[in-house]
DNA sequence: TTTAAAACGCAATCGGTTTGCGTTTATTTT
DNA sequence: AAAATAAACGCAAACCGATTGCGTTTTAAA
């Protein structure tokens, strides 16, 4: 994978760090939090470089924030043309593991049926399914 | 509604101001942030009181929190039996307009079948739906 | 190679939330 | 009803994740 190349796609300065970040992503197929990243560069780079290289992945359309138990912000990877620098269009849930904390991307869902939608105008929506991933089972 | 009565039986002091925040739940049927609840009350509240309240309140199982798209701690109250003091069970979903930015909260909800769900034991879930509520649409 | 733009590190700041503590109000006990 | 205990309150300060300012370094464009 050229993540130099991806980045230079997306209009990002392919930096060190950056071209790293990138990789991490990619290679782990997890998300992260700015303190993740943090750890996994043995706080090397700067927490503010942290906060403004995901600011701008998420703008250019490469990663998209995730929910978290915790309230911190935590991003994933965006999946092939599921995102652009315009739109971010992230129809698919996510599952939270009770014991790791991870937070991972599901497949694509169908909006289930609501009873109580004849009030509502949905353009989109966010499900977040809890329990336990397979390695904590 | 005897607001007094429903805080005696949860276990909780009977301020004046702990009896007009029920009230306002009850009677407002919306959710609140923080900020929102000082709004109503005219800053004539602390916002450390406001706080505690809030967490009492759910603590005793009178109220839950909902999602925010700022980010913000918000809460609603809760249906009659769905909670308790011991475990909060919120298997309904939750709308966010876009506009106003009001959080509903939805009736029930079906888990919806996803096909990646095999590597995951789901003990409970989060749907936030968002797009124009009926006043804003 | 020069010039402009983007990314970086450090320090300071922001803002929602939490904590400590002394005072007031409510509840329980006598 | 009075005294004793517990809960709630207000103020100030602290906390902590996230953001901003600014001068320096690195990358990209001319």
């Amino acid at each position: 994978m050229n993540y130099k190349l991806i980045l230079s796609q997306h209009g990002i300065s392919k930096t060190l760090f950056r071209t790293e970040l990138l990789e991490l992503f990619y290679k782990s197929k997890k998300s992260f939090s700015v303190e993740g990243i943090l750890d996994k560069f043995s706080n090397s780079v700067n927490k503010v470089t942290i906060y403004r290289a995901l600011e701008n992945f998420e703008s250019k359309g490469l990663i998209h924030q995730v929910p978290d138990k915790n309230g911190f912000k935590k991003y994933a990877l965006c999946r092939k043309d599921e995102c652009t620098a315009i739109l971010h269009n992230h129809n698919h849930g996510h599952f939270i593991c009770f014991k790791c904390n991870q937070t991972y991307c599901l497949d694509l869902v169908r909006l289930p049926k609501l009873s109580s939608l004849e009030n509502f105008h949905v353009h989109n929506f966010n499900l977040t399914l809890e329990g336990l991933c397979k390695s904590c089972a």
